[in-house]
DNA sequence: GCGTTAAAATGAGTACACTCATCTTTTGAG
DNA sequence: CTCAAAAGATGAGTGTACTCATTTTAACGC
């Protein structure tokens, strides 16, 4: 029994003639109705919450029948995971394209990508933790979400690798391989929890403290005292 | 509305003459029903796991109405939850009469106390994600386990600033603080979620890294570069 | 067009956590 | 002992996420 692959882009352009992209009438309205489903949810989210939306509620605003919903997402909260990973996308798109950010030093750099995540993930503040932090807890295939969640967290893993790679490069840093980018995603995780908990006016204290733990950072690893 | 208290120790002996503790038939039958349910809910979690136990199964196992079990834990994770309750305290126990740990230096007291606490709560591995994790996410009322999961992380946290304090005064840290006591939870935290992703014989990746970042982290501390 | 096949939509049905009005048991005062 | 009040147990009922057999729609060769 093979487990049935999903997403996958597919490029068959056989038949259409002149036109590169051969949409198909299939295609489309699937699209829209992806599409449909994703503005009804996050609008609904966004009046009564996560948990107080019934998927019920999501399918009648986005004007298909209850099943359909999971057509599209295996779970409610695979839905939501959707969100998170838009908003990651967006955010390396972001690093990628803004020549400032990416030449600057190490510790403004991150600052700056935690601020743009921050901002941007800001409207699902309420179930960041139903969703996201299950990352952490990866094992037990007993748990549906876990898969999604676990790509989700590999594409930051790997987006962090290469900023520290770029680093090691520039000598910014020391080498620290796989351990610095584990203690990187660690900090990360670190600052979107005392986000969570900060109630601070615009978030300021988690500026604060952010700002205060790069430059510690920078310290103890400039000192080089990382024989261990 | 004031919010109802539980799990309220009473000590009413105000009737029966001689007996110092007066159980009472009521309060016998609770705590004999409880146990039932902590006894049901354990074997069955082991058996087929958290997720795949359902609250009817637990019910009938521990001979009561399905009902009743909800008059003892409001939700299927608090239940759950009980067990981390319970080793934690178990952990803070061990350590206070422990004279050899307490009187050890901090790097081996921490050590220690991880070790103890991972082994016992290696039978809930399964769901400790499920449950403890939320603890970084205690905004949103919607959460209905919120508050109880709330109340176990301050519990830690408070065990944790003992300690601390212990070592300041016996001058092994600097002063560190809130920050410290924050810090030092995080840490911990770090180690569960390697830990819970650790699939080497006998968890010895964890307690290697453990054991690293111990030394590191005194190591960084008595380098005294602190000032931030 | 027409028929066939595969993709996608449908909504009644299911499973399960949790609620609540009602019934049962214990307590304690007289 | 009696009885009223309080504490607790009960299980049918409810809400909701999710499933699946069936129906509808799109694609495509003829």
């Amino acid at each position: 029994m093979p487990t049935p692959t999903k997403r996958q882009a597919r490029k068959k352009s056989t038949s259409s003639r002149s036109t590169k992209k051969a949409p198909g009438k299939r295609a489309k309205n699937k699209e829209q109705t992806k599409a449909r489903i994703l503005k009804a949810a996050l609008e609904l989210f966004g009046q009564k919450g996560f948990y107080k939306t019934t998927t019920k509620e999501i399918s009648r605003k986005a004007r298909i029948a209850e099943g359909t919903l999971f057509n599209y997402f295996k779970t409610k909260e695979d839905l939501a995971l959707y969100f998170f990973e838009t908003e990651l996308q967006n955010c390396i798109d972001w690093y990628y394209q803004d020549d400032y950010v990416r030449a600057a030093p190490l510790p403004e750099k991150l600052f700056g990508l935690v601020q743009h995540y921050l901002d941007r993930v800001e409207p699902y503040e309420e179930f960041i933790g139903a969703v996201y932090l299950r990352a952490l807890q990866p094992r037990s295939r007993l748990n549906p979400l876990s898969l999604e969640v676990q790509e989700l967290r590999l594409r930051e893993l790997m987006f962090i690798r290469d900023i520290l790679e770029e680093a090691e490069e520039r000598e910014e840093v020391p080498p620290l391989g796989e351990f610095g980018v584990y203690a990187l995603g660690l900090g990360f995780l670190a600052v979107v929890t005392y986000w969570l908990n900060d109630r601070s006016e615009g978030k300021e204290n988690t500026m604060a403290l952010l700002d205060r733990a790069l430059t510690l950072g920078s310290h103890v690893l400039r000192q080089g005292g990382w024989e261990w």
